[in-house]
DNA sequence: GCCAACGTTGGC
DNA sequence: GCCAACGTTGGC
């Protein structure tokens, strides 16, 4: 069972074409519970929406595939690093995240207009007006209805 | 730049 | 354990 899932990033920390770029990626800095519980519920060939957030140009730029799971996030234990944590320790760490390969980058962008038009709060957490969460679930329902309106390369 | 909607922190 | 103050995210 392949699960779907949303990721958020600001294109000016790190985009979809530095994704395309790299190819592979650590999703790490991670710090809400909540979000990295979703990343803790990952499995190896779960697919995420790239999404860019705090933009001009917000909406679902792309899609990539989950490669290893339950990482530990090395930036907890690096003073230097904006993520450090001086309650984790190697061993028992507090962030685990996910390794993801890049799959494609959509033609089109899926603005953020089309999906608030598209879905309600209720059916999509991306839309509720005040969301923070960067990392969500993502339902079978509204994979097949964005398949079904646009082409999304690499969407099986 | 403003501010809604949280999540976290720390005093008690 | 409560909750006020503070910090952050992210749309607008």
């Amino acid at each position: 069972m392949k699960n779907y899932w949303l990721l958020k990033s600001e294109p000016d920390v790190y985009s979809i074409d530095d994704l395309a770029r790299e190819r592979i990626s650590l999703w790490d800095g991670v710090r809400n519970y909540q979000a990295r519980n979703f990343l803790k519920a990952m499995s190896v060939g779960d697919l995420a929406f790239f999404y860019h957030s705090n933009t001009t140009h917000k909406g679902i730029v792309g899609l990539m595939e989950a490669i290893e799971v339950l990482v530990v996030d090395p930036t907890q234990f690096d003073p230097g690093s904006d993520y450090y944590d001086r309650k984790a320790t190697v061993e028992s760490p507090r962030w685990h995240t996910v390794r993801f390969q890049f799959v494609s980058k959509f033609t089109d962008i899926i603005t953020l207009a089309d999906l608030q038009y598209l879905f309600s709060g209720e059916e999509f957490p991306l839309v509720r007006r005040g969301n923070r969460l960067s990392v969500m679930p993502v339902s079978t329902a509204i994979v097949a209805e964005l398949q079904r309106r646009y082409s999304l390369s690499g969407v099986v």
